[in-house]
RNA sequence: GCGCUCGUAGCUCAGCUGGAUAGAGUACCUGGCUACGAACCAGGUGGUCGGAGGUUCGAAUCCUUCCGAGCGCGCCA
């Protein structure tokens, strides 16, 4: 339907183009066709005689009269257009067109909202890599549902999206999970040591200790006791193995699947680091240098040190990034560096990374070394999500891991559901911070709105079978047979027009990263319904009528399904 | 001090990337089930879109500058 606007309006400024109305080499930049709010201004509008009055030294509404003018009939499309406003062109949409979109969804069915805006592009979508050292909390869980329903939605607007975690099992949090687990082991064999500083609290480190006991009795004995800075990688591999299978235990209870684990341990044993370092230095991005202090900081400590340092400043970044710590080893910046470019050079056109909003920093200067890298800017997205505030009773909750005080989100999803979490979830943009209530949570009632979006879902379930149960011979297979020309009301209109709207919605969540748009699409969709069906008998009408109405309600129940299939949220046929 | 994300109804937030009279939920008030599911609906109260300038046909949206909040800021990951 918007494509057949466009295809009008084109149309029409071609021809005034070739009148040379609009000068030939007028700007078009900025001309859309939207929805008004308001329905009195017709199904479209386009700003067009407004962008190019100027240009065309013409009063916009002239310009606008002159444009509808030249407009080819509405090829059972429009009915009428008129000129609104300081120059809007409005379009009305003819009724049997608009009854054409209920058809257009139960011909597609499952598929319907799906685009190709992504023209099968190839996407990377990296999300959660939580650290394997500890379970995941609330936080991680909001970053997890976001990256899931971002990669569900790009799929859906026609990108080849990959889905991958990146597994931070390189670094000191590693020792520190390695040194943690070292004492509770010896604990286990009588030694009388405590949890020391910096070590991690949390009574898992004593599961993965009885489980590593299990396995090998004292083979690990001499190492604890002798506390080495680098304990043996087989332990830590353990270890690590362990906390990963309660994280993959989080995210299958969330619903959530990865293609692809990346190590970043194998960045460092298969010299992929060199490999990167090696790339950098041949475009000549690479120097021995100095870094300047920070201005305002307080910078008593202070020392300026030599190091191997990446040109960031080259790159749009502010200052030159150190890759190389004093003692020669990498930083952590270096292993991303040489990840970045390995994703590129598995052929990923498109990148996506879901960050928390504490590495908001850090952005630029991966953007900045993957544009060294490869020459091409804009290859890195990155949606940082906020933070999420804990309440219990609208108090706050204090979240400590040093005080072993955390709420896992093994916690929250066990004490509610699947749904109610991903929907709240997604119920901000990932740029605010997110209240999440463990009492109103829990309480499983109407303050998630994911019951208001299932309710709709289920009532029109519960048409369709009241329907079938008193004898009605319309089957759902049979809505191609029945005429939709009842259909005619205020608020049948406005849900035909809602349904229409899907598609265009799920190419703006994709095409701006912004999941939130699905629920707060279906919330309007299901305010929708629930207005029609609060205004409209279905069932004790004519036949005829009944028969629309019932086909009408099937449509709005695939949108709402469809919908809630990108949110990973189920569709019940009751509740 | 610098950077990032923000500031919209009492509270929590949308606002389709510059469009027409700024919207929901919640809270408060009023009304609607002998009824296809009331986990719902209808109506009402509630706004100098943080402040001030600027850009233009037009600004919550873009620019500048203040105010305020959160996060971050050379060998942590």
């Amino acid at each position: 339907m918007r494509q057949s606007i466009e295809e009008l309006m084109e149309h029409a400024q071609n021809t005034l183009l070739a009148e040379g109305v609009i000068p030939a080499d007028a700007k078009l930049g900025g001309i859309k066709v939207e929805r008004p709010k308001d329905k009195s201004h017709g199904d479209f509008s386009i700003n067009t005689a407004m962008v190019l009055a100027k240009q065309a030294r013409m009063k916009p509404r002239d310009l606008a009269q002159r444009l509808v003018d030249a407009l080819p009939s509405g090829q059972g499309v429009v009915s009428r257009c008129e000129i609104a406003g300081p120059g809007f062109i409005n379009f009305f949409v003819t009724p049997e067109r608009l009854r054409g979109v209920v058809a257009d969804v139960l011909q597609r069915g499952g598929s319907y909202g799906q685009g190709n805006v992504g023209a099968g592009q190839k996407v990377l979508v990296e999300f959660v890599s939580a650290n394997p050292t500890g379970p995941m909390h609330v936080g991680h869980g909001r970053g997890a549902v976001t990256g899931d329903v971002l990669a569900r939605i790009l799929e859906c607007a026609g990108y080849a999206v990959q889905r991958e975690y990146y597994l931070n099992d390189a670094g000191v949090q590693v020792q520190v999970l390695g040194r943690s687990v070292m004492l509770r082991y010896r604990q286990l064999f009588g030694d009388a040591v405590e949890v020391a500083e910096g070590c991690y609290p949390g009574d898992y480190v004593v599961d993965i200790a009885r489980a590593l006991k299990e396995k090998d009795q004292d083979k690990w004995l001499e190492v604890a006791r002798a506390e080495p800075d680098e304990y043996p990688r087989e332990m830590l591999e353990f270890a690590m193995q362990q906390v990963l299978t309660w994280i993959k235990a989080d995210l299958a209870r969330l619903n959530i699947r990865f293609d692809h684990w990346f190590s970043e341990f194998s960045l460092h044993s298969e010299g992929r680091i060199e490999h990167a370092l090696e790339v950098l230095s041949q475009k000549g991005c690479l120097y021995e240098g100095v870094l300047e202090p920070p201005k305002g900081k307080k910078s008593e400590a202070w020392a300026s040190r030599p190091q191997l340092l990446f040109k960031a400043t080259d790159f749009g970044d502010e200052v030159d990034r150190a890759l190389r710590k004093s003692d020669g080893s990498y930083t952590y910046f270096a292993a991303d560096v040489a990840y970045h470019l390995n994703k590129a050079e598995r052929g990923f056109e498109r990148l996506v990374n879901i960050w928390g909003a504490d590495h908001g920093g850090y952005v630029r200067r991966v953007q900045a070394a993957l544009g060294a890298l490869t020459g091409k800017q804009n290859l890195l997205d990155v949606v940082l999500i906020q933070m999420v505030n804990l309440t219990r009773g609208g108090e706050p909750v204090k979240m400590s891991k040093r005080a072993g005080t955390f709420v896992t989100l093994e916690e929250v999803v066990e004490a509610t559901s699947s749904d109610a979490v991903r929907f709240w979830f997604l119920s901000r943009g990932s740029g605010a911070q997110l209240d999440f209530d463990l009492d109103l949570a829990v309480a499983k009632n109407n303050d998630n709105p994911v019951y208001y979006v299932q309710y709709a879902h289920a009532r029109i379930c519960s048409i369709w079978d009241k329907a079938q149960h008193e004898g009605v011979a319309l089957q759902a297979q049979g809505w191609s047979g029945v005429d939709l020309s009842p259909l005619g009301e205020g608020a049948e209109w406005d849900l035909i027009r809602k349904l229409d709207l899907f598609p265009d919605v799920v190419e703006g969540a994709a095409v701006h990263q912004e999941p939130h748009r699905i629920p707060y699409y279906l919330l309007d969709l299901a305010a929708a319904f629930h207005t029609f069906y609060n205004s409209h008998r279905i069932m004790d009408v004519d036949a005829g009528t009944r028969d629309a109405r019932l086909v009408l309600i099937l449509a709005v129940k695939q949108v709402i399904a469809n919908g809630l299939e990108l949110l990973g949220v189920q569709q019940p046929r009751s509740m």
